[in-house]
RNA sequence: UCCAGAGUAGCUCAAUGGUAGAGCAGCCGGCUGUUAACCGGCGGGUUACAGGUUCGAGCCCUGUCUCUGGAGCCA
């Protein structure tokens, strides 16, 4: 039987006889004997082999090289010498699969762009290993964190014909060949369908049928952006809770964010050293700031004061009516406060239409959640529940009714106040981790003008 | 999409308009406990692509592509 190398380098006694399989990262070879590092990606940590003369197999040795996959029969031992704890001493090799000096990865560190070029190998390296063994527990620790709350978890559509209105341009999916547009109705589905940008508008419906439910699922953009933030293709987290307001949607928002800090830590120390050590020596220190710090909460015109007030010679002129820029988001959480900030109350101008007009008339129940670093990462609001409102906005922000009749729907049966928000995974993966660009924390990422893998 | 920068050996980078080089990796040899092992040797190039200026271009000019950083949009 197999013993996957995580249990061996944190075993608490010797073994007499395991069978380790696994890829070679490296080989140090002596006179009459040679170190082999194995590693099977269950842990950060190789395995230390030290095979000579007696083990059988040794005289092939000069082909285990780094990247080829070997079956190794042996016992676990106390090691001698600094470095490791445990080492294996093989009674016996197998060479699997070899690999041959083309191998492109190497002993010594490679930058990110090279690696991006090799994504179905840089998964064998330190760095990627820790990425993606993280993305793995923090992927079930958002269900966690939601089941944990009596949340369903829900499916939403991949493909559409419906448009979360705001959320960004879409790609079209079609069988039909040359114009598209011609004939619309001879197509697949009888009308012109979409990749989802957001599985909101279906998640309202299942609140108002299961009262707190999340998706957390693939979602697209055909936004032509060039950033180390954005991806044609990423994974969107998004909760939606029935009988709640805008404020119990920030106590959700902040207790996840915290809650995934937490998690982090607790559950990820190995593999967050490796970020702390090779990619952000802030990162432990920026998790624990939003674990400990309670977050500032304030509305939008509050935050704008603060602003024009800073002394600050912003780039974006500060204005009621614009956007908060990425400098004033973290000008916000990063000097002022020092501490995570919650934004609510925007005007009602630059949100969706499906957000709740506050009673002023000029805001809606919107929020933003900032930490230090990163700026923005989560996104909600309160819903308008109130039908004659949701048509107003829906004729405000010049959209037909007819293409949301079932959104509406939820507004003459039974209609509830409810909000929700969504958070974008691959940012939260870079908050927790301190990578700085998506295209890392996704095992192949899409972007404009790359689809490879 | 906009602004700025970059593209030279497998990788990371040098090279005043005048003979394209180093370190690492690889390969060969040595070394009785290595840890990005160490020591000696060897091979390795259409300087991103296309054109132009020049006696002569890796270097200057034009275009294209790709990448990086920043911005916008956002998650």
């Amino acid at each position: 039987m197999r013993t996957l190398i995580k249990y061996l380098v944190n075993s608490n006694s010797p073994i007499e006889s395991v069978v380790v399989k696994g890829w070679v990262r490296t080989r140090r070879d002596s006179k009459g004997f040679s170190f082999l590092e194995v590693n099977d990606g269950s842990c950060l940590t190789n395995l230390q082999v030290m095979a000579d003369a007696n083990t059988v197999g040794y005289k092939d040795i000069s082909r285990f090289t780094t990247g080829a996959s070997v079956e190794i029969y042996g016992s676990l031992v106390e090691s001698p010498a600094k470095g490791q704890k445990w080492e294996l001493h093989p009674t016996e090799i197998k060479l699997i699969g070899p690999a041959d000096s083309s191998y492109p990865l190497q002993k010594k560190g490679h930058s990110l762009e090279f690696l991006r070029t090799i994504a179905h190998l840089r998964i064998r390296s330190n760095l990627f290993g820790a990425i993606f063994r993280t993305r793995s527990k923090i992927a079930y620790a958002v269900h966690k964190f939601f089941q944990d709350r009596d949340f369903v978890y829900v499916h939403t559509p991949i493909i559409t014909a419906s448009d979360c209105e705001g959320a960004g341009e879409m790609f079209r999916i079609t069988t039909l060949k040359g114009n598209i547009d011609e004939n619309p109705q001879a197509d697949f589905f009888g009308k012109p369908t979409y990749l989802t940008v957001s599985g909101q508008l279906e998640g309202e419906t299942f609140a108002c049928a299961f009262s707190n439910i999340y998706t957390f699922g693939p979602t697209f953009r055909a936004e032509n952006s060039n950033t180390a933030r954005h991806s044609a293709e990423f994974w969107m987290i998004e909760p939606e809770i029935a009988f709640c307001d805008i404020n119990g949607d920030m106590n959700l928002a902040e207790e996840f964010i915290k809650e995934m800090a937490r998690y982090m830590i607790q559950n990820n120390s190995d593999d967050l050293q490796i970020f702390e050590k090779f990619v952000d020596k802030q990162v432990r220190d920026r998790l624990k700031f939003v674990i400990e710090r309670p977050f500032v909460r304030i509305q939008y015109v509050k935050a704008l004061e603060i602003l024009k007030n800073s002394g600050k010679n912003f780039e974006f002129p500060v204005e009621y009516g614009a956007n908060l820029q990425a400098e004033h988001e973290r000008y916000l959480t990063e000097e002022h406060f020092k501490s995570p900030v919650t934004v609510y109350n925007y005007p009602r101008e630059i949100k969706p239409f499906y957000m709740r007009l506050n009673e002023d008339g000029k805001t809606v129940a919107a929020m933003d959640l900032l930490v230090p670093g990163i700026g923005e990462v989560i996104g909600g609001s309160q819903r308008e529940e109130r039908l004659d409102y949701l048509l107003e906005n829906v004729k405000y922000h010049k959209l037909s009714p007819e293409n949301y009749w079932w959104y509406i729907d939820l507004r003459k049966y039974g209609t509830v106040p409810h909000a929700g928000f969504g958070v974008g995974f691959e940012r939260l993966l870079m908050f927790l981790t301190g990578v700085s660009n998506i295209r890392d924390v996704i095992p192949y990422p899409r972007t404009p003008g790359n689809a490879d893998f």
